[in-house]
Formats: structure tokens, C-alpha cells, sequence
DNA sequence: GAGAGTTCGGCCAACGTTGTCTCGTCGGCC
DNA sequence: GGCCGACGAGACAACGTTGGCCGAACTCTC
């Protein structure tokens, strides 16, 4: 800045108005320093404007279980969409379901000052306790799609349990009476909630407890594909399949084919190809870019100096019905 | 840093000294600051020391064109990952294809004095000279999917022509002659890229030139049903189609299944659920994260101060054909 | 021509932290 | 017992910017 004010044949004092849009500067001097600016290519450095006016870094922090993730991708693009509006940009980060990593990046962010975060706790064995500090000295947290642990904030979730009530439902009434459950680790606060809420819904429509047809711990492809085809090739096999989360429907949806059995699938979580399986799908859909939004919203109003008590809430589900695509003949063919 | 040595009973720089880990320092004194620390919930302000001491501000930038679609997605969680194991931390903006909401963005993350830029140039007429200042002021950028326009710059393309050549001569060679193609956008550079190699590989298979089979500027899903749906319901509709991006392969495959058509599909960029799909889908493969590792990591070679001449990184393309999943009978139905 | 209003410059301090330098203290060694 | 060296602690300035203040110079108005 001195270097723009000694370019400019200014004082330091005037290209510090004029950067700053004050008005009371003569138009012909606010020119030159402008130009001046652009010929030194002169960035203000906002870390030092932040710390002498103690001004907000207008920053926040979003840290999720991994950006490839087209769940966690769309609470992101949700969420980077509310901070532009809030003329904020966004500092985000995977914790790959690593409480340790969680903590450690959350911390490294409040180090850098951001003005809050948005947070979906790692599922390994979390605690929050080190955020009450951080939120008490100003640093609000708003909980993305699992409570916090621990702590006190503001929550965002789904209705995991209507959710999983209405998938089971949705296959008792079709008469299926050996429905398999597939779920991550249950130390992840929403397959926890899916599974009971499946279960008293198996319970209710009188189905039997049969802990062969529940499958949890489940989080990479590969062990669903073995759990579904374990489950198929025994005596009884289900006649359908629940699939907690988006990962394990494509886990199911990869086994089935794979295997050329045909049965029931629901699955927690839309996506966006649902729609053009060779097999119908029901899933447990929702507003996924709701809860980012939603989520990002609330840390805005909590920026903004709201010191209500937290709140917490729930996106509804709705189960959709995809009745899955259908190849006709080819018309026309080509030699082939 | 005051309270914490006023607690403490030390002086302010003993603090530091203990923040820093500097191993001088009395155990018993250093025990106490560390009390202290945990007793106020002290948490040193990076921006101030990175102030002082003109290091790094130890955080790139990450500005692609849309975080919810998985392409980016991917991009985006690769390079996450290599800051993470740089220690640093990834801030991340959506350009949503608006080159005046690029450069500001660009411009901002530069105020924060960002170490480093990772960019997916948005497609309408961009011009990167703005950038030009930044990187010759140690600012490097590295340019992702779309070359930079007047600058020079590290760069990671896919290879277009390539990955559009075999699509096309995967589909003559199957006897097709009449092949319809949809593209977005021609501003977006790999879009005329892979067009003019598509064209140029249909004219050497001797397949006439017909404009009415070559639809462009079809950003939006809904824009590409209707063309698809024109297409073909058209006089001497195409026996086939490519799709120059993962969208457009949707907005086909949607349109196709709307209509109850089946003509052969090739589709640039693979996607998760390609093989889960009721038609056969052949498409472009080719490995994205990739382009977000060797990006991020060509970019901290730049920031640890290799100052050679620009690169620019070619991903190879692969052609996958994936056969289509087929529903068999159902073997146990319940009733229903 | 005088007074009032406006605009710029310069100085100082401060934001929170760290590098440098200096000084005091203590232990050990001859 | 005295001297030296090492080590630990404190004072000060600085990073780049802005806010407050005052004085100087200029412009406008009556």
C-alpha cells in the first residue's frame, strides 16, 4: 500500500480511503490511485484489514464426510451457494469418517478464524466438547445430518425414522415377509436410527426377528456386494432388499446384477439416475440440498448475532417410486 | 495470547514460546501456559502470524464450475485430499459457468492470500490477464479441464480428441451411419474440442456432414430431451447418439427411455451407476480424480518454488463399453 | 475579504503474533 | 570463590491495514 501511495504521489492515508470507498476523496486522486493499483497489481491483504478492524474474516468452514459424495456434494454446493449470498466463501474439508481428522480440521479452521462452521460429525466415536469453547467464544456450529455429541447447537436432520417406517411399510404391504436390512456402521447416528425404526416397523407388521437378514458395518462396496450375495444364496433368501444409505443401494442394485436375481429394493437416499435402472427402485427421498441450505442459513442468523436457543430441523422424506427403466427393441439396428 | 500469560503468570512471549513449541522453555512453565491455554480456550490466530512472520497462509483455492456435479465432485475431494497432506486447507467456489462471478471470486481468495489457485475456467468468454499480476506476484494458478486464456500457466487437460475419436469409431465400426451428437456449450473449451475431433472422425468414415444430427448449446437437462426428442422423431432419425458430457448422457438416456427408444448411446465421462443402467451405455473413461491430484500437486511444486517453464498434463482417455443390466424374471414374487 | 466547509496528509496507535536482542540467573568448573 | 557459559525470560519492533485526530490547504459563499 505504501508502495501504491508513493506510485500514486498520495499519502498511504488516501489509498486506504480510496481501496475503501470513502467519498470524500477528489475524483481525479481516487483515478490515479485506482491506477496506480491496477499497474502494481495491488491486492489489499485482507488477513491484516481482518485483525486491525476486527472485522469478521467472512469465512466459513464446512466439513463433511467426503466431497465425491454426491449426498455430501450437494449439503456443499447448497451451502457454498447460501455463502456467496452471505458474501462468504467457504473453506471445506472431508473427514473420511475420522473423528481425529474431524477434530484436528475443525480446530484448524477456527484457528483461522473462520466465522462459524457447518459440521457432519465424523461416525467413529465422536465428542464435541472441544467446539463448546469455540462456540462460546463466538464461533457458532451448525450440525449437518447427525447431532453433535456432547455439545449444544443448532441440528439439521433428516426423519430418518419416518424414512425407514414408510420403506418397510412400502414392502410389507406388497406381502414380503423376508425383507433383508443392509446398514454402514451403526456408529453413524442416522444408520442407528434407520435400523430401529426398521426393525419396529418389521416388528408391527409381524414380520419375525431374523438376524440373518440384518446386515450392519457395511461401508465400502465391496462388503455389501458379499453381504447381499450371502444373503441371496442362503436357504430363505429375502424376497427384498432395504439399503441404508445411497452407497449400499448401488452395492445391492451391483450385486443383484451381478448375481441376475430380481428383488425388491428400497433405498434410503434419491439420486439422480434412479430413475433409469434396468430395475425399479423405491427410495427414501429428500431435500439433500435443503439441509445444506438450511444448515447454512442457520449459521447466518447465528453469525448474525441470534443467541436463541438451538434448534434442531428435520427434513421430511417422501418415498418415491421408480419404476425403473425399460429397453425396447432395438427399431433399426445397424449391421452389427 | 495477553490473557493466557497473565493466567499463567508468564510473559506474553513465554506464551509464544510455548505455542510454538520452542524447546527452551522451563517443563514447569511450559505446563502452566499449556493449563492456562486449555483453561481459557485460547486458540492462536493464524492470521495474525502468518502476518508476522509473511509465511504461507498454508490454504489454496479450488474454484470449479459446480460442486454438485460428481465430475467436479471428484475433482474437488482429490484435491482436498493432497492439501490435506500439504497441510492445507482448500477453499472452494462454484463459478456456475459466470466468468464475472469467477473472477471475483478468484480476486477475493487472492485478497485472503490464498498460496495457491486451482481453477475450472468458467465457459462463457472468460480472460484470465487479471491473473497474470497474481501469478508473476507468487500467486501460481493451475488450470484445470480448460486452458487458460492469456496467461500461461501449468494446465491439466483430459484428451478430448482423443476420447471423441474412439467414441465415434467405436460407433462406425459398429456399421452406424447415421449418428446424432449433443453438445453443451461451444464456449466451454473441451466441448468444440470434442465436437471438432467427432466431426472430423465422422467425415473420415466417410459419413456425410449433416448439421441436423449435431445439436449444441444444450446446458440445461430438459434443452437436451428436446433436442433428443427432435432428433429422432425427425425424418431419418440417428441410429445413434454421443453425448459430449456426463449431463448430456442423462438428458439422453432420459429422453430415450421417455420416448421408448433404443439407439446406441456413447457418452464422455464415465459415471458411478453407467453399468447399473437399463441400456447398454459405452462411454469415454477416463480417471478425474486424477486431474484434481496431479493439479493440486503440480500446483504445491509451483508454491515451493519450482519456477520452470509452465506444463501441461494430457489424461488419457479410455472407451468403456458397459453392457446394460438386465432384469431377469422375478424368481419368488409375493403376492401382489 | 472573511468565515465556513471540504479534502488531504501525516502522525500515532492498535489488531495478535513472532523475531531479535538483551539481560538476568544459575550451574559448573577450575 | 570467581568466572564463564548456557539457558530462560522479557522488552521492543514489526507484519499490513485502518481509525482517530488535527492541521494545512483549498473552495465556496456571502
Amino acid at each position: 500500500m505504501t508502495d501504491v501511495a508513493r506510485e500514486a504521489d498520495v499519502s498511504l492515508k488516501t489509498v486506504s480511503r480510496v481501496v475503501n470507498g470513502v467519498s470524500t476523496v477528489d475524483p481525479e486522486m481516487a483515478a490515479r490511485v485506482r491506477a496506480a493499483v491496477a499497474r502494481l497489481g495491488f491486492r489489499r491483504n485482507s488477513m491484516a484489514r481482518d485483525l486491525r478492524t476486527r472485522s469478521t474474516s467472512a469465512t466459513v468452514g464446512l466439513l463433511i464426510e467426503d466431497l465425491a459424495n454426491p449426498f455430501y456434494a450437494g449439503i456443499a454446493a447448497a451451502a457454498a451457494q447460501c455463502a456467496l449470498e452471505n458474501d462468504t466463501l467457504l473453506i471445506t474439508a472431508s473427514s473420511e469418517e475420522d473423528a481425529d481428522r474431524e477434530r484436528r480440521l475443525l480446530l484448524q479452521m477456527c484457528e483461522r478464524r473462520v466465522d462459524g462452521l457447518l459440521v457432519v460429525p465424523a461416525g467413529s466415536t465422536a465428542d464435541h466438547v472441544y467446539l463448546r469453547t469455540e462456540i462460546e467464544m463466538g464461533t457458532p456450529a451448525v450440525f449437518l445430518d447427525r447431532p453433535p455429541t456432547n455439545v449444544r447447537a443448532d441440528t439439521v436432520l433428516i426423519d430418518n425414522a419416518a424414512g425407514a417406517r414408510s420403506a418397510i411399510e412400502h414392502l410389507t404391504a406388497r406381502g414380503h415377509e423376508r425383507i433383508g436390512v443392509l446398514s454402514d456402521w451403526l456408529s453413524i447416528h442416522p444408520m442407528s436410527e434407520r435400523l430401529s425404526a426398521a426393525e419396529a416397523a418389521l416388528e408391527r407388521a409381524g414380520a419375525p426377528y431374523r438376524p440373518d437378514l440384518i446386515r450392519f458395518g457395511l461401508h465400502h462396496v465391496p462388503d455389501t456386494e458379499a453381504a447381499v450375495e450371502e444373503m441371496l444364496t442362503g436357504p430363505q433368501p429375502p424376497t427384498a432388499l432395504f439399503a441404508l444409505n445411497n452407497r449400499l443401494t448401488l452395492g445391492v442394485l451391483s450385486a443383484l446384477n451381478r448375481l441376475g436375481r430380481d428383488v425388491a429394493v428400497v433405498g434410503f437416499d434419491d439420486f439422480e439416475t434412479a430413475g433409469l435402472m434396468a430395475y425399479p427402485l423405491t427410495v427414501v427421498s429428500y431435500d439433500a440440498r435443503a439441509m445444506g441450505r438450511i444448515g447454512a442459513e442457520l449459521l447466518f442468523e447465528r453469525i448474525g448475532g441470534d443467541a436463541s436457543r438451538p434448534r434442531t430441523v428435520v427434513i421430511p422424506t417422501t418415498l418415491v417410486e421408480h419404476s425403473g427403466a425399460v429397453r425396447p427393441a432395438p427399431p433399426a439396428p445397424a449391421r452389427d
